[in-house]
DNA sequence: CATGAAATCTTGACGCTGTCAAGATGGCTG
DNA sequence: CAGCCATCTTGACAGCGTCAAGATTTCATG
């Protein structure tokens, strides 16, 4: 047993998973840029070329580590749901608050999964892993589509809506909003999803400046 | 004359700006990741450490662009407002018109300012140019600022609504929406923005699941 | 005007990166 | 048992950011 554990056999058994495991920490630990395919093998154990046999480069490890990451961030999200308040109204706050809480625990793989630039993801992740990834946010909007709006139109306002929240706020543009207690900003900014789904025409604001 | 253009002097003369358009020339020709110091210094005609004395690295280039970034992102702003409706509401849609015309037009560009790692960017910009940038943001959102609620909390809420607008769209999250017609969208995911700056008890709308 | 200091730019080198090619190893199938 | 093939190693290459040292030009100061 000995001699198995001590010898380092040619073939490494689980190396890809093991290169994800390895991509991951390096993420956490040193961010965006300490993310590399020769720091991932040497974490791994193995040869700075054998990630080439797993991945469709750098950018396929990125997909892999992507992939994983929406799993977590899916449960992120789901956890907020479940604990939180039951409502059609809590529930969706709660998942926007889980979007925020990952971002916020997780900076570099967030950023990797939506860092923009399509070249870096093979495949549209909102279509494969992403349909799976995003449907929390899609059940938790369905108690909010109008009549005449399309599902995706909701849809929409709220992604963008908690996306954009969490991207400026992790950047630190909300400055003016840091010193509230934990989750102030985020509840306040959020107060606009209180509108969401409603005929804007219900609204007769005295002195609203249309 | 002849001599003057021929011969290459020494000193390039105004090589700091010659490093930034080349910089900009290199985001809109290839991307974020053609971004190079080395290849900046090639476009301006000097030595591959030539740059070392106009920026603190490849940051301080990323800086600088971020600087001449911003002045044009602000520029796309103010002409769509003057451009558009006169109206509060107009102008604030036509602001939120041009974020995304300068992100859709200046996508590396774009992503360079918003790229969130913060040791990118040695100073905030949202201090200095920012404060700058985003006036055009902050003057369109005085009117809808309700008595009881702060003026950040306005300004957080449309700025998260169009700036996760802008980068999902921009990065084709919203595919289900992406067949409609220019800027078809947008015009959809703003409707949210009829309702900022009312209160929401002023909605009893039927059938409401809150 | 002369002279020295300072700014500017070049050259060369270093380690790190992703990627490719060629070879070694070992498990699996026929 | 033989051979195939996935897996992994080794070595090399160009491109990258960065540093050090030297050459060149400009500028200020005497």
């Amino acid at each position: 047993m000995d001699a198995d554990l001590q010898k380092k056999p040619h073939h490494h058994g689980n190396l890809r998973e093991a290169l994800v495991l390895a991509g991951l920490q390096l993420l956490e630990e040193g961010g965006p840029d300490a993310l590399t395919l020769r720091k991932c093998a040497a974490l791994a154990g193995v040869s700075h070329a054998a990630p080439a046999h797993h991945f469709d480069g750098l950018h396929g490890l990125k997909w892999a580590l992507a992939e994983e990451g929406f799993r977590r961030f899916r449960n992120y999200m789901v956890d907020a749901e479940v604990t939180g308040e039951q409502t059609p109204r809590g529930r969706m706050k709660s998942i926007c608050r889980g979007y925020l809480h990952f971002a916020r625990d997780n900076r570099a793989l967030f950023q990797l999964i939506f860092g923009f630039d399509a070249k870096d993801v093979p495949v549209r992740p909102t279509r494969d892993v992403g349909s799976f990834g995003y449907e929390p946010l899609r059940r938790c909007c369905a108690p909010f589509i109008p009549d005449d709006v399309p599902r995706e139109v909701i849809e929409a306002q709220v992604w963008s809506l908690i996306h954009g929240f969490t991207t400026l706020f992790l950047a630190g543009r909300f400055w003016a909003l840091e010193d509230a207690p934990e989750d102030g900003a985020f509840d306040q900014v959020m107060a606009l999803l209180d509108r969401v789904g409603t005929a804007p025409e219900s609204l007769g604001n005295p002195g609203d400046p249309s």
